[in-house]
DNA sequence: GATGAATGAGGATTCATTCAT
DNA sequence: TATGAATGAATCCTCATTCAT
């Protein structure tokens, strides 16, 4: 986590910094983000990164919580309490928010994508072991058990199955869609579409057909 | 790709430079090989290499090649005309052939995963742009091209999404299944059963059901 | 020398601050004390370093004539007046203050240990030109020269040969009992034990012995 | 050990980067030692540097290694075998030959008095486990052990106390030498004369005297 | 007086690529 | 054809010092 110094700064100066650092990441991915390349970008001088952050690592865990806690944010937009809904609908949100948080936070998402494909196991954990990130984590575990137990899902599918599809099926779907309109936004509907058909995907794959 | 230099050497000696690159890549990926490593563990002189490839980016090129030829053998076993057969069996025949080929090579596996996560796009192409791997495209394209014509997908089911979403379960499937026993054999029968999920999430998802 | 801030500083908080300076000498040598960890360690801001010294070596020129006041202290309390005493009682009166010394101020010894073995001359000659340091090896040299004049030394003993022929038996004697009894305690009898060691190493050495 | 790279370097090139390090590490002792002052000053590569040693330890290593072999080579070139001359007429060896090594070597000397006050542990092991080194301690052991046995030492002299009491009395004498003559040659008279004087300040202080 | 953020040259080390042999 | 030494820019990181607050 990133020293007091840097929290000190003003918070204009920090946004900088931090979309330095975010851009970075997502252009070159963790395992080749430079630190030269951000404080040049950042308008920093090396010396100061290195008193604001620990290490690269260091800023690393930093944005995987910002994104960690980000997506969070737009997926508990959605919705809060899942003890209540079904799971479709549980679906549907998480669907929703990963999409709008995607198709709004290009950058932020194409972190949390290099995340989920890192290859060292000793940071990868580093940053998995940030807390908003596991909050989320546990949201989902939690209803998706419950539909488990509920005999809502397929035999063989685990949690920890159902969450590599999500993310995966999530990540094939916004991919296309940044493909297809690369800087285009994205009306209201189009999103709604794609939602439904995330879930659609996701959900008659894997749910037993109610009889 | 390789200079003539290259496959002018004895059939053996190629296979060694082949399986060193090929380690480095799966174990280190495509933007972190070192040709120092490759060189090393394949027993030649630096100069050689450069020798035998015009730079790393036309290794890359050829590992990636051959990574789509072995991979479309996989399938092409399964299933060679697919002009007779209805779309589950295509998907199934797809999917057996893929998780063949994942389990059985490793190293090929984990290279075209590398491949499937790039986010150099310049080098991208490069490796895509080979021959080979746009065969079996093609012959992807051209089965789930009939299907959409026949009405067998959801509206809104592209090609290009097909395919998106078939590589990512894919490889959500078999990542499960590699962290589930990582050094494990895998049997017959659980091979199957993991197929017809793979076709179950797919096709279940995406095709109409049938009235 | 420090500015006339330090001097106003509160004793209690001087002593903190020397501490801290005299701790990182002797654990890192002149060359490789870092003002980072001083500050630090003394629990002062960076800038306040600055205000208090002028550089690092204003520091080192402060702590060198430190090291050399109390080290001339710990002597002069054996023996205050050389002027009516012999050789022997002169040399052993040395060596039981510094080894005194060096047992009871050990980051002090190592300080001046580390200043004896200096290369860097420019720094060796400020530290050594501080006053209180030079009043010791003034105090010194008299008795010598009085021994030389009335032939008690070997021929070709010269006060700057004999200086650095006690300075060095004496760092080899006391080097070795701290790593005889890394932490242990040293009691009054072992202590004169060793003392008329280092004496007659050093005496019956290079004093001619009487007809 | 440096690599094999560099030994198949040209006589001449190696005996250039060898000085350049000497000079280099003589200047500026073991912990402040810079590659890059050492490569400008040889005229090589950064990266030629990286190839001929493993890294600035490795460098280290061999050149106490030189320097260990080196002096020992001097040493026994005044005398090779120890087993059938008294304790004196060893201990006068191995002056002349030490210092014979310190004047006519000075850059390796003082390499090999950065060594004797080498404070980083974990270093300070690396080089002395080369061979050389310790077969001169083993030599010196040696000797050493057979005059306590006889009864030829003081009481509570040990071989690590002498080895301590040697090193520093020679070192403390070939410094002022040194001083003394920074760039003048010295006669051989003039050398006898201060190994007859190292002998005497060894010898008779730590020497019985013969009843 | 006190603070601590800012600086940037300097530290060791790596690595793809070239080129003389 | 094969070699492997040479290169030097790029990597991350440290640190004494300054200066605005």
């Amino acid at each position: 986590m990133p020293k007091e110094t840097f929290f000190n700064l003003k918070e204009e100066k920090q946004q900088h910094i931090k979309r330095a650092a975010l851009r970075e990441i997502a252009a070159h991915g963790y395992d080749n983000a430079s630190v030269t390349r951000i404080v040049k970008n950042a308008g920093i001088a090396t010396g100061s990164f290195y008193q604001y952050f620990e290490d690269l690592d260091d800023l690393f865990v930093f944005i995987g919580m910002e994104a960690g806690r980000l997506k969070t944010a737009y997926i508990q937009r959605e919705i809060k309490d899942t003890s209540h809904l079904d799971l479709e609908s549980c679906i549907r949100a998480m669907y929703l928010g990963g999409l709008r948080f995607g198709l709004e936070n290009e950058e932020y998402y194409l972190c949390a994508q290099h995340l989920l494909q890192m290859k060292n196991p000793m940071l990868l954990n580093k940053i998995l072991a940030s807390a908003e990130k596991s909050e989320m984590a546990m949201w989902l575990y939690q209803f998706v058990g419950r539909a488990i137990a509920n005999g809502e899902l397929y035999e063989g599918i685990t949690p920890e199955l159902f969450f590599k599809l999500l993310v995966s099926i999530n990540t094939a779907i916004i991919e296309y869609l940044i493909a297809l309109k690369p800087n285009g936004a994205m009306d209201q509907e189009m999103l709604e579409t794609l939602c439904e058909l995330g879930v659609q995907v996701i959900l008659h794959g894997i749910g037993k057909p109610k009889p």
